[in-house]
Formats: C-alpha cells, sequence, structure tokens
DNA sequence: TTGAAAGCGATACCAA
DNA sequence: TTGGTATCGCTTTCAA
C-alpha cells in the first residue's frame, strides 16, 4: 500500500495497528496515517486472518424463513453482545444447501465460531469445522450434537406448558395446530409433541390439525370444528392462533366458552385480540450469556462441550383460555 | 495440505477446481480427492481471493431492527438469486457502526458488491468501498448516492396513496401515525411526508402522532382523540393499524364512521382485523431483478451508475377507510 | 502429466 | 527508530 508515503509496509503495520513493541516516532506516524486516509487505504481481512491464522468472524447461517420478531430481537441482542466482545457477526446465506455441504461453504471462512440454529448440522459438519479452525461450534437446537456446545432450545417445553395449562382449565379434547409451511417443522413438531407428552396418560385426546397460514384454509378448517369435537386448540404461536380464532368466530364457535385457544410467543398482537389471547410466553437466554458462552468457548477450545437447557416456557393466562 | 496424498498442491488446486487448462491423470484425480474427504480438507477462501485478487461475496448490513415478513422474504429471494449466479450472500453485523467507518469495516471483507439498504451510506463510504474494490455498490433507499447504483425505494408513495385515497373518501382532517421506536425512521419519515405531499393545497390538514409501540401509549392517544378530532389515521403500517385501531375502539370511536384506519404492508392480520383493515401494498422488486443488477454491475463496473424507481403502491381497500 | 516457484497483503521477527 | 524478509494457503505460469 502506501508504501508510496516513504515508509516501508512494515512501519505501516506497526503504526496502523499501534503496535507498542515497537516505536514510531510521531513524525513518521502521520505521515503515514495521512498517506492512508488520503488513499482510502482499509486493510485486507483476508491477508491479515491468513497470516495470523485466525479470524475474530462469529459465523451463523441467515434463516431461510420469515423469523418473527422474537428470533430478530434474538440475533439482534447476540450481535450486539459479541460486537462488545470483539466479534464480528456474519450471517451467510446458505440457499439450500444443507449439511455438511453447508458445514463446508462455511468452513470456507475459516470462522473462529460458528452457531447454528435448528437441528441443520450432525457431527460429521461439526468434525469438518472444527479440523478446519474453528474454536467453538454452538447448536441452538433440540438436541445436542456430538462435539459441539448446544444450548438446548427444545420447544417442546412450549407445548407442555400449553398442553398443561389446557389440561388444567378442565380441557379434555385438544387439537394442536402444526403449520403447513415448510422450515417451520423443526419448531412445530416438538411443540406438538409437548403437548403429547403432557397429556399422556391422562385420557386426555391430543388431535394434529395442519393448516396454512391463510384465511380459506383456516375457514376450512372452522367450518369443520363442531365434527372435530374439540375443546381446546393450541395453535403453534401467536400468529396462527390469531388466524384460527377469527376463523372460529366468524363460524360462530365461541371462544373460550366452547374452545379455548392458547398461542405462543406472547406477541403484541395476542394482547389485541378480543378475547386476549392466552399464550405461552419463551423464555430465551440473553444475547449477552450466549456471548459469554462463545467467548469461553474460543478461549479454552479444548474444554468439553457444554450443554445448557436454555428454554423455559411459562404460560400467561388471558381471556381466550 | 494433503500433499501428503503423494503429489503436489499446484495438483491438488487443479484437481478440487476441475482446471480443464491441465489434465490430471484420472488415478491421481481419485487420489487427491481421497485425501481431501479423509482430511476433511476445505480450501481457504481468504487465502484463495487473496491470490484472486477477488471474491463472490456480496455484502449486506444486517438490519438493526426486528424486521417484518416483507423485508424477510426480499431477503430471502434476494439470496436464493444471488446464489443462483453462484455469488454468496453475507449479512455482516455492523453493530452501532455508521457511514464511513461501517463502509471500512465492510471494506475489509473485500466484497465483490455491496448492498446498503436504507440512508446510511454517504458518497465517502461508496468510495472507500470502490477504492477497495468492489465492482459495484446498490443503495436501497430513498435517493441516489453519488457513485453507486440505486434501487430507489421511497416511501414517500406509500404515504402518497394513502393520502390520496384518504382525501378520495372525503376525509379532511388526516393523522398520521409516527413509530416512537429507534431504526424506523428511514421508512416513516418518507411515509408521512408522502401524505403531506399527497394533501398539499387540498386545504385537508395532516397531524403528525407519535406512537410507541405497546398498548399504554395507544390507549392515551386515543384517550384524547376527540380532542385531536381527527376524521383518519394512517399507521405508518399495518402492526401500529391494529395497535391503534383497538385503542380507539376500546375508547368508543367508530371505525370507519367516526374515523377511518389505514395502514401499510399488506400483512395477512389486516384480513383478520374487524372491521378489515384497509392497507397500502408495496410492490417491491423481485429478488431476481435485484440479483440480476448486481451482477450487470459486476461484469461492467465502468457503466455509469443506474438509479431505478422500483417502489410500487397501491391501495387495498378493505373495511377500515 | 506433474512439480517448482512466484506472488496476493499483512504481520512479526531480526538486523541495521 | 526503521527496513528487509519469511510466512500464511492458494492459484497460476513455466519448466521438466
Amino acid at each position: 500500500m502506501a508504501r508510496l508515503a516513504g515508509v516501508s509496509r512494515a512501519t505501516v503495520s506497526y503504526v496502523l495497528n499501534n503496535a507498542d513493541a515497537v516505536r514510531i516516532s510521531e513524525p513518521t506516524r502521520r505521515r503515514v496515517r495521512e498517506a492512508a486516509r488520503e488513499l482510502g487505504y482499509v486493510p485486507h481481512a483476508a491477508a491479515r486472518s491468513l497470516r495470523a491464522g485466525h479470524s475474530r468472524m462469529v459465523l451463523m447461517p441467515a434463516p431461510a424463513f420469515p423469523v418473527g420478531p422474537v428470533y430478530s430481537q434474538f440475533i439482534n441482542d447476540l450481535q450486539v453482545a459479541l460486537g462488545r466482545l470483539d466479534y464480528t457477526v456474519v450471517q451467510y446465506g446458505t440457499v439450500g444447501v444443507h449439511d455438511d455441504e453447508a458445514a463446508r461453504a462455511w468452513a470456507e471462512l475459516r470462522p473462529v465460531a460458528v452457531l447454528v440454529p435448528g437441528s441443520g448440522l450432525g457431527p460429521r459438519g461439526v468434525a469438518v469445522l472444527k479440523r478446519s479452525g474453528a474454536r467453538a461450534v454452538v447448536t441452538l437446537g433440540p438436541e445436542t450434537v456430538e462435539g459441539a456446545h448446544a444450548l438446548l432450545m427444545d420447544h417442546d417445553v412450549v407445548g407442555h406448558s400449553a398442553g398443561a395449562h389446557l389440561f388444567d382449565q378442565g380441557r379434555r379434547r385438544i387439537g394442536v395446530v402444526v403449520p403447513r409451511e415448510p422450515g417451520l417443522e423443526a419448531f412445530s413438531a416438538p411443540r406438538l409433541a409437548g403437548v403429547r407428552a403432557a397429556l399422556r396418560g391422562t385420557g386426555a385426546t391430543v388431535t394434529e390439525l395442519p393448516l396454512a397460514h391463510d384465511e380459506g384454509a383456516a375457514a376450512r378448517l372452522a367450518a369443520r370444528w363442531c365434527e372435530l369435537g374439540l375443546d381446546a386448540v393450541f395453535t403453534y404461536n401467536d400468529e396462527y392462533a390469531m388466524l384460527l380464532m377469527r376463523a372460529l368466530q366468524d363460524a360462530g364457535v365461541r371462544v373460550p366458552e366452547e374452545t379455548a385457544v392458547v398461542g405462543a410467543d406472547n406477541l403484541m398482537l395476542g394482547r389485541l385480540l378480543r378475547p386476549r389471547l392466552t399464550t405461552v410466553h419463551l423464555d430465551l437466554p440473553s444475547g449477552a450469556e450466549l456471548a459469554a458462552l462463545v467467548d469461553r468457548a474460543v478461549r479454552d477450545p479444548a474444554a468439553a462441550p457444554e450443554a445448557h437447557k436454555v428454554m423455559g416456557a411459562s404460560v400467561i393466562r388471558r381471556e381466550s383460555g
């Protein structure tokens, strides 16, 4: 670069990195800085991390489906928290690629840590990442993966809370909405399983209700509501709750008298519905906690992978059930 | 790497890149590939792009606020479309950094193209990026920036459509909700300005209504609704519409008889409200179009920056106004 | 058909 | 206090 500023590149490096090991005269520093500014010099991250043998990049796959405010906020907090620890968070757009192929694509960037939501990464993928220099691989999903740290976020508990709550309210024939939208199975399946688990052995029944997120589908489901004979429904989340509750009301089904409705995610919109929506609130780990875990793992990559159950769920009782 | 597979690294490179310039014997290819698999070898993107002098990385700043389904979908389509053209999309988590500082941070990664939503990037930032090798800088915002391609998405038209519609409906005292949430000014200010522009010279009045996205704030606003004397309100988007409409109804204000309500973004929830929400639908450019623009710009970086007006807005009339 | 070697940009050691 | 130089991993040209 600006060794046209009259000095060697080594000097440039010293100045721009405020190296304290060597001392550079003030005039030289100024000359270098000025030259850098004039030329619009920006260091080359690839060259730097090639030389250094490591980077401060934390890689996450970009979510492949429209994501709600809860997750948005989580990512955001995480970015801020990791930024404070001087990491750079990068969301990598992995289109349709899966598993090992995705892991290899990520590994090419030689991130210092990889955070993977969901269950798209297997032990082989983890191995690829670690061999390529990732000092921490953290999965955020329902189960631990060999070799990786895990933040166990089993959506099971969400369904479990909802199911237990409805049972306590005296409901015995419980429907569970399962979104037809692709990409959501990772959340919907455990939520359904959680309801089943909560009701196992109680004699209450659980009916799976596939539902697309559009009015027509909701109306059709509502139309056969009597025939289904359900006295409660857990709707996967608040948005599906709004959709279904509207359809039920339009079909003349009284909520909560004839059918209780419970959503999840505790979105603002639930409070605005009438009746006000009972919902399951999720306690996600704070961005700062996760950032701290990542940092610890990076500093001591040899440590045994930690696994933490981090998702709490609690019912917020309002009017719909 | 696996020159422990008995060959030179040159050969490895040839094999793994399917170089057609040179011919490698089939047995050698097999040996190399097997060794690569066994060792879990993954090429080092930094080294590669350092040597090549360029990358296929398209960089976007990660949004700093919870983002709705419309934008989510847009990003997603874009990622898919650019992926088809063999680019890799990376969302860079720029915490609180702004302007030139952000531009420099991005430039360090030497992306081949940079897409910047909003108006956070000035001509200096563009210059930094281009000097550091970005072959295309595209802004997605209200105005063109010197040196960059622009997809002009002036939210002005959203407000304009809403204002004109309400005026056509005979409304003359029009409120405009402006979210208090930080990070949304980039959208809310032009939407407000659009309403003003649509009504300029008509004698209709425009009243700015700052509103936080919570129930209390909405209730307080609704409580002084009579005193405000408005006969219509454009609520920035559908979510604020839901919030305010609920508060108005709870306060006994009849919608649309006393006050018309118009939202924006055409979210599903608007259809589920009663009265059904009139809204402004946004026509964003498809991911494929934007991807094509990026690709063209990358192929011919010398070409004059293009500027396209790409945002259309149309009112979807339902029941609320 | 394969190997040797230069070079991309930044850093860190050693010598001047 | 500074400059020269080896090095990181990979691609590519030239030679063998």
